[in-house]
DNA sequence: GTGCTAATGAGACACGTGCCTCAAATCAAG
DNA sequence: CTTGATTTGAGGCACGTGTCTCATTAGCAC
């Protein structure tokens, strides 16, 4: 912590610049620039020298000033999908908001649609890219081999790489998202919580199986159930493929051949399609329902009862998040102080 | 949105400069500077051919360089009361934290605790500041005619003031904490779905009630219940004036005086003295306990289902965003976007 | 000592903006 | 037209760092 006592001491120095460090290690500027940006040809006992210095002075870099120095500046790219509904137009939103605000740091961001049916498109986006022109890229993408592939050249190449929302696992510990296992169990808790010993089975509604997000949701899902509410059991999951149609065949199919259904968990992050199709069925009344993501469309089904719960990640906060962390990469900053972890948030109608 | 496309145009300028809207509004640099820096003295077409230049270059000033050249750095003060527990540690853990991130920004912080028995200290404090040693305060303190005073007077000398967590209610909307009434509602809410319907007493425990926040938080939880939860009665709230041993006195007098209590209330932000008594009780085990705030205490309540759950405000968002409120407020930011909301988080076991 | 290399110093320029001074141009009123 | 005020231009220096070049010094082996 800085003291404003600090002011009262012999050489103050509010701010020491590489001109002050150079006087105080008894070396030159120049030297004090190689040893800052590790450079070569230094001996060591001069580089302790310099360390030393920057201890006792509490120098720190002026990154404004250097950056200005460079000319640095920062171009970002979001790489999307191109399908989807409210939540990734929840995100585009955001990055556009945050687009104005980063402005001023120098920052500029873009977004660009990949065809997510397409394995090979979004690898070839990725290739294509020069650090001349990005110097970061935040992804949105199913986990596959040509993703992976993709990343770890774009770090070869000089350009960072994060893992945005959909996690690329074991690649990297670095990335911008929940942890959806976490996310399951609290759906299931919330759930589990709200129904308070009544028994009966919980349906299960997804896009696809085949993500490692739902996956992971459903692992945590279940694990919570079977913990903690034995009374409980989770239906093998639905899987919509994204088409209307099927998602409703398949809900009216399991809602009839299931008579002690208690609560539903619609697990993918695009909630719309398969609650307005449970709202134009008979359901009873005090079935616990719980979904993902804030949009338009879960926000009022919360506030008009439609839902009773809700497991986000706001989407706010998973840009900025993204893009100053993109910047730590490209800085190189290692002590960026605590990961900013994008918390799951519980939505109810009291905390909209 | 930028799009890459613009490179393609005839006069790309990726970044243009002060001397590129000279040229481009067939002025000099000197006048540009007039009018990006609001001086006198400049005829309002010329004023208008530089706003139409900056329009169409799409000019974003270099706010690093800018602040080289003023020689600007930031330094802001956390005026925390003295008393206090674990949630205010938290707070002062994630200042030290910020110091380290947002020193490369030219921020400093530090912390000045404030007697908060004696609402004189406060505003002597506040008074003492002067716009050279400081340039923002944020302000965590109840809200007495002596504070009002103090933070007019602060914005009048030109140092920054921002009330934190406490909120200074009708005098500026510019603040940094979450609205304590939705917090009391969501801590009704919380305890109403879990008791599905149960019906009996719910006890809430505050340390005082003379405070903004304290109110808030009632009425939000009262108004919630009444509508939503008629089979639950709140009782009338026990104030322990961080006092221990009269906390002990009339949790056991409440305690054996009703015999329906199925939900407790700790509304406080000190969570740890209240449960710690209550842990000591004899109680129902289905008795359903919600508390304010996540500190190592509550956390590890919550992990071992001493408490069902948790209305937080994150501690390391509070600090960032009053840091960077502080500084969008010095750098004259009309439109930062959008207000950074700090959310009312809802922590179960599962989100922790 | 000589010669060679590695280490260091001295200095200059650039980055984009703020802020200053002084001169020149423009304008309005008489 | 002149006069005086208002508006604009030209230029320079500063801010702290990065990145060159070239000269100088220190250290080492022989």
């Amino acid at each position: 912590m800085i003291k404003i006592q600090n002011r009262m001491l012999q050489k103050p120095l509010l701010h020491p610049t590489t001109k002050d460090l150079a006087k105080a290690a008894g070396v030159s500027r120049a030297t004090v620039d190689r040893v800052l940006n590790r450079r070569e040809g230094v001996r060591k006992d001069t580089v302790d020298r310099v360390n030393k210095a920057i201890e006792e002075l509490g120098f720190v870099r002026n990154v404004q000033a250097a950056n200005l120095a460079k000319s640095q500046s920062y171009r970002f790219v979001f790489a999307l999908p191109k399908s989807g509904d409210q939540f990734l137009q929840e995100i585009v939103a955001k990055i556009e908001e945050a687009i104005d605000v980063f402005a001023a740091d120098r920052i500029w961001c873009d977004v660009h649609h990949i065809d997510d049916n397409d394995p090979h498109s979004i690898s070839a986006y990725l290739s294509s890219l020069t650090s001349e022109d990005v110097s970061g890229v935040a992804i949105m993408a199913q986990e596959t081999p040509q993703v992976r592939d993709a990343i770890i050249r774009l770090k070869e190449r000089n350009i960072a790489a994060l893992p945005f929302i959909s996690n690329q696992a074991p690649l990297n510990a670095d990335w911008v998202g929940i942890d959806n296992s976490s996310a399951g169990a609290t759906a299931a808790l919330l759930i589990g919580q709200s129904l308070r010993g009544k028994s009966g089975s919980v349906v299960v509604i997804s896009e696809s199986m085949t993500s490692r997000d739902s996956m992971e949701r459903r692992l945590g899902f279940d694990q919570e159930i079977n913990t903690h509410f034995p009374e409980l059991s989770a239906l093998p999951s639905l899987e919509t493929y994204g088409n209307e149609e099927r998602a409703e065949q398949i809900l009216k199919a399991t809602l009839s051949a299931n008579a002690d259904i208690v609560g539903i968990y619609v697990m993918s992050s695009e909630a719309r399609v398969p609650l307005q199709i449970l709202d134009t069925l008979q359901l009873p009344q005090d079935l616990i329902k719980v979904a993902h993501e804030r949009t338009p469309f879960t926000e009022n089904a919360l506030r008009d009862g439609k839902l009773d719960g809700l497991v986000a990640q706001d989407a706010g906060h998973l840009v900025r998040s993204a893009i100053r962390r993109l910047k730590g990469i490209v800085d190189k900053r290692r002590s960026a102080g605590p990961q900013e972890r994008i918390r799951i948030e519980i939505l109810l109608r009291t905390n909209l």
